[in-house]
RNA sequence: GCACCCGUAGCUCAGCUGGAUAGAGCGUUGGCUUGCGGAGCCAAAGGUCGUAGGUUCGAAUCCUGCCGGGUGUACCA
């Protein structure tokens, strides 16, 4: 591919003495293996016939590709579309598995996703973003970054306030004592519970409003006083560990571990001190008693990063976060995943971290996702209660494997749900069915585990040796050969873009028409098995490569 | 009000750095019985690519207006 491309570059400046990037696409198999339009493009700088100027590119591409084309012809109204020949395309195939881009060879990033709160539960979106947060992590580190997953969340903050107020009124009092008669199992959705009878109150109750904000404040001077022993402290030192052992717990069971946590707590006084530091007109200013940067100037909005009670809101943690991050990591790039109800916001961040320190926003990119709502399209609150819990989620793809299958396949499971996730684009909502993400059939993931799977077994059955090199396909060969090779260009291309569902859209197609291949072509037995048994192991290889950059295991057996 | 995002088959989505007949899964209808794993394969039906213009040899893709849906917009995260 790039042989091709730099072979066609060179053409076109020998030829025309210009500067044209050539596009290169894989076309429709009925055309050829390449195709570019670049004689259209040349034609209209050129002021030329396009099918004159193809004649040219096309006859002096013929003189210096050679042996490693089969035909270059010229259709419609100036394609020009390149077959391989079949020693070149197999060529191209026996390395696909492996090739990986460079694009960020040496560099260090750290990527930040999930980030769920302390005192709060897992729902859905916690799930959906670690599972697209870690496969992106994956495609930076195939492409050559040194990759640091880490995790954000706000063990201080408001929702801190309101949970423990409804704790607070639950254990009647300040008894951490009590916490001891709440089951280990029950603690995440005796939490989430407390948090939403706090939330009614706060909106609901002048008096519960007032006690919330107060025990917000009371919970930073935790922090800064590093108290631990008077039984509000223990109580909250308790919850919060309940939470972080939640999400370990959690975290492991789906395979996305993380380096690291940042709680919020760690990131208010870095935060206050970066922006107290700034006060200065252009970059944070004083307005009505709080500290604010004002957006307007740049098309955005303005928000507040210390309010008037001297408290840090979201903002000034995220900055203190991204100073952390810098200080800990010396990242060459940060990659922040958030919903994309963050959008706005993030970019009023950044923007006032442009005005101190350029290099740091520029050297960061936030990506946004959709929001994951239920089938009928409720969006999701934690605040109402009225949520699908993460492990909800997990639990119902089981159940579904169990009546499906007969036995409880975790690795199917989780593949299913992966992969429900993954296969969509990164932007907008998900839309989430239940039933439908847990799918064993069509394109899904235990369809290319079980895929894979199959190939293997295929392959156990041969005794045959692969041959080292191929010189001629058959069709059904060349087809399958031709898929392959093409894996490496869509790496790049999910490198290029951050988006994991090319890789996704790739391996469906893969393996679709390897079963059209294997329905028509026998392997075990058949007079070209070394040749075969050759693809059939690129193709297993492949499949194994994509599933596990996405995060889903390719196992062996089903 | 202003800003941003989204409208492709009954449903869920690919395709969007402009290109050759707009693709897939699910669902619907009809085929494939003895062979390497049928979680499969083959075929049919189903689309004014929200809408009206514009740019272009060429637009689902780029630009503008409109319609419909969503999000953000100062002391929540």
């Amino acid at each position: 591919m790039q042989a091709l491309y730099s072979t066609l570059e060179s053409v076109i400046r020998d030829l025309y003495a210009v500067d044209q990037q050539p596009e290169l696409t894989r076309p429709d198999e009925q055309f050829g293996d390449y195709a570019t339009n670049v004689a259209m493009q040349l034609a209209g700088r050129l002021r030329r016939n396009p099918r004159e100027v193809a004649d040219e590119v096309v006859a002096a591409l013929k003189e210096k590709l050679g042996d490693q084309v089969s035909d270059i012809s010229i259709a419609g109204p100036g394609f020009i579309n390149i077959k391989l020949s079949d020693s070149a395309l197999a060529d191209m195939a026996a390395a696909a598995p492996g090739a990986k881009p460079d694009t960020y060879k040496g560099q260090i990033v750290v990527t930040e996703y999930s980030d769920p709160n302390p005192f709060k539960i897992l729902h859905a979106g916690h799930l959906y973003t670690s599972v697209v947060g870690y496969a992106i992590g994956s495609l930076l580190h195939a492409a050559g970054a040194e990759i640091h997953r880490v995790n954000f969340g706000g063990d201080v903050g408001l929702h801190v306030g309101k949970t423990m107020w409804a704790m607070l009124k639950d254990l009647g009092g300040e008894h951490p004592e009590n916490l001891a008669e709440i089951p280990v199992n029950e603690r995440s959705a005796w939490m989430a519970q407390c948090y939403v009878t706090g939330n009614n109150a706060y909106d609901e109750d002048e008096a519960a409003k007032q006690a919330i904000v107060e025990l917000n404040k009371k919970v930073y001077q935790l922090h800064e006083t590093g108290e631990r022993e008077t039984p509000f402290a223990q109580m909250y030192w308790t919850c919060r560990e309940w939470s972080y052992e939640a999400f370990d717990e959690f975290y492991a069971r789906i395979g996305t571990p993380f380096e690291k946590y940042y709680p919020e707590s760690i990131c208010a006084p870095i935060g206050i001190q970066t922006v107290k530091d700034h006060i200065k007109p252009g970059i944070y200013e004083e307005s009505d008693g709080a500290i604010v940067f004002k957006g307007e100037p740049y098309g955005l909005h303005t928000r507040v990063f210390i309010n008037s009670q001297g408290i840090p809101t979201y903002e000034a943690k995220d900055v203190g976060l991204i100073m952390l991050k810098k200080q800990d990591y010396d990242f060459d790039r940060s990659v922040i995943i958030t919903d994309n109800g963050q959008e706005q916001y993030m970019a009023v961040v950044l923007k006032s971290i442009e005005q101190f320190a350029p290099e740091l926003a520029a050297a960061t990119t936030h990506l946004t996702h959709g929001i994951v709502k239920m089938k009928g399209g409720v969006k999701m609150s934690s605040r109402k209660g009225n949520i699908l819990r993460a492990g909800d989620v997990l639990d119902a793809a089981a159940e579904a494997n169990r009546q499906a299958t007969g036995r409880d396949d975790e690795q199917a499971v989780l593949g299913a749900v992966k992969y429900a996730f993954l296969k969509q684009r990164i932007g907008p909502d998900i839309i989430y069915t239940p039933e439908e993400s847990i799918s064993l059939e069509g394109n899904s993931g235990p369809y290319l585990q079980y895929a894979h799977a199959r190939a293997r077994s295929i392959l156990s059955k041969s005794s045959s040796a692969p041959v080292s090199a191929i010189a001629s396909l058959q069709p059904g060969e060349r087809s399958l050969a031709r898929k392959i090779s093409e894996y490496p260009e869509i790496v790049q291309q999910a490198v290029d873009e951050l988006m994991p569902h090319h890789i996704c859209t790739y391996l469906y197609e893969l393996a679709q028409v390897f079963n059209r291949f294997y329905e028509h072509n026998r392997v075990v037995g058949d007079a070209r098995e070394a040749i075969r048994v050759k693809l059939v192991a690129l193709y297993a290889d492949v499949l194994k490569d994509g599933l596990e950059m996405l995060g889903i295991a390719a196992p062996e057996r089903m």
